[in-house]
RNA sequence: GUCCCCAUCGUCUAGAGGCCUAGGACGACACCCUUUCAAGGUGUAGACACGGAUUCGAAUUCCGUUGGGGGCACCA
């Protein structure tokens, strides 16, 4: 590397941070990382019509939450600044300014009516698409006429009218194009706002970018892109271009895909680890086995040449193993304090607020290797607040058992139970589990019962554990609740 | 339609001519552990899209076919 590493993301603000653009950032910042080099964050909100209210905000959160940390941006400052297109538009206009003086580029005024019309034959007749350069041979005059009838015209390059270009990019190789095969596009629209190829050209450029990682969708501007450097006499970055992350039915991951966005995946009790370790493992591998790694491990290990060309689908059932794996590596009071706020969200409304944190501390603990998200975890939990009293009577009647046999394994327990004077697990256990040999059950069939009559569920953490952090009276209560639905 | 890109188990991938009777992970299934659910353990099924060519030898190179994706806006 000659140069200083110098990346940027340049989202435009029209909307919420999908893990598709995440991805990018990743490629982007551990690229930085790796190299010591610098990782800008620039938001280019060209399109007027497009923007939408908050999005750089919630940009930020999501990149925020990944500690995707920029070290030049919006609200950082830097020397390249500043940081929003919209502020820096004159450096757009001076640069079409002079490349329609030097003759790269042109004024046209045809109105969107007329290109609609234009495209429309083209599609009927089956020719590509693409400007007809109606206005590439104005004189001055012509302009000048067209000017004075009021129209605002917006630059187009002048793109050559034959030859061919060819891109090396670090992931796909060469790429050539045929020159003849591209139109000329717009670089400044009559609004005078540049499009995307005038300002991430210029703003690269000026902000000493060097390297330019983005996805697979751009890869067919790239020639343009070239283009408008040689015009302007810069040195291009190097372009690496990523494939694209596809939903489900394969195309490329969008809105339409569902929870798509990173902020979603964190109020759906994803850990910002889960996601930073599975988004980074999509499209590039350290090796062929390690599926877990630290954040310090992708930074140590990056490597551009290690992006693969194929589109990958987002696997959720991966994720969510993932999530698992991360949750139960959590140190327990890491786990509560994670949990709170969705515990406070997600628990009835009846429980009392302040939560006790003394006594989540210790239930928390019975289902913390069970959990996939942090939202499933006040369902998981729910019963040690509330009586769940609506359970189907046969879920109290286990494999093997009848109406009587469980009235009377209940029954029996209750009295056991009541005598204890310890109530610990070890207790409920030489206690209990002789009983069912007593009663000529499996143990699996007395458990049955009383997990059910003492937590309204047939799955949860283990018995006696449960019981204990229920308490003495409540599963008393409970079992007497059972033996009355029985009845 | 046209240009560009891609092509290994259902999914994420390892593989850069012999190490491949193709490895790992998720998922699926079975079994073990076990009071249920998890977790854990063991195992099974499961892929080089197809056709040519190059080579002593091809998942790996080349060509074609097919399939998929992306671009072709006064959107990024």
């Amino acid at each position: 590397m000659t140069q200083p590493v110098r990346v940027r993301f340049a989202p435009s603000p029209t909307g919420m941070p999908h893990v598709g653009g995440i991805r990018t950032v990743m490629f982007n910042w551990l690229m930085a990382r790796h190299y010591g080099g610098v990782f800008i964050l620039r938001i280019e909100d060209t399109d007027v019509a497009r923007k939408v209210e908050g999005a750089v905000e919630y940009i930020m959160e999501g990149l925020r939450w990944l500690e995707l940390d920029w070290d030049e941006g919006p609200d950082k400052g830097g020397n390249y600044g500043p940081y929003v297109q919209s502020q820096r538009l004159h450096l757009y206009q001076e640069a079409a300014e002079r490349l329609v003086e030097q003759g790269y580029a042109y004024r046209c005024y045809c109105s969107p009516e007329r290109l609609e019309v234009m495209r429309a034959e083209q599609v009927k007749s089956k020719l590509p698409p693409g400007y007809d350069r109606h206005c590439r041979a104005f004189s001055a005059k012509e302009c000048a006429e067209q000017e004075t009838a009021g129209i605002k015209p917006v630059v187009r390059f002048k793109m050559p009218l034959e030859g061919e270009i060819t891109h090396n990019d670090i992931t796909y190789g060469k790429v050539t194009f045929d020159l003849r095969t591209l139109d000329d596009f717009i670089l400044l629209k009559s609004d005078g706002f540049p499009t995307y190829h005038l300002a991430n050209v210029v703003d690269d450029h000026a902000m000493a970018i060097s390297h330019v990682i983005r996805g697979e969708e751009w890869i067919s501007s790239v020639p343009r892109h070239l283009l408008i450097y040689k015009a302007l006499g810069y040195e291009p970055p190097e372009y690496v271009h990523h494939p694209l992350l596809r939903g489900t039915d394969h195309a490329k991951l969008s809105k339409r895909h569902g929870d798509v966005s990173i902020l979603e995946f964190r109020d759906n009790g994803y850990l910002p680890e889960t996601m930073f370790n599975f988004i980074g493992l999509i499209g590039w591998s350290l090796d062929d086995k390690t599926e877990i790694l630290t954040r310090q491990q992708f930074i140590d290990n990056f490597s551009l040449e290690r992006i693969g060309k194929t589109g990958a689908i987002f696997d959720r059932k991966k994720l969510e193993w993932m999530n698992g794996v991360y949750i139960r590596a959590l140190n327990p009071e890491d786990f509560l304090q994670r949990s709170l706020p969705f515990l406070e969200k997600g628990l009835p409304h009846q429980v009392k607020r302040p939560l006790d944190t003394d006594y989540l501390r210790q239930i928390l603990l019975l289902v913390q290797e069970r959990a996939k998200t942090l939202a499933e975890v006040p369902e998981l939990v729910s019963f040690f607040f509330v009586e769940e009293t609506a359970y189907p009577v046969e879920d109290l009647i286990g494999k093997g058992m009848t109406k009587e046999s469980t009235v009377e394994a209940l029954g029996v327990s209750r009295q056991r139970i009541v005598n204890l004077e310890k109530f610990d697990t070890e207790t409920l256990e030489t206690a209990l589990r002789p009983l069912a040999e007593e009663l000529g059950l499996k143990t699996g069939q007395l458990f049955g019962a009383l997990r059910t009559a003492t937590t309204g569920r047939t799955a949860t953490p283990p018995l006696f554990q449960t019981m204990v952090a229920l308490g003495k009276e409540r599963c008393l209560e409970r079992i007497d609740h059972a033996l009355a639905k029985l009845a």
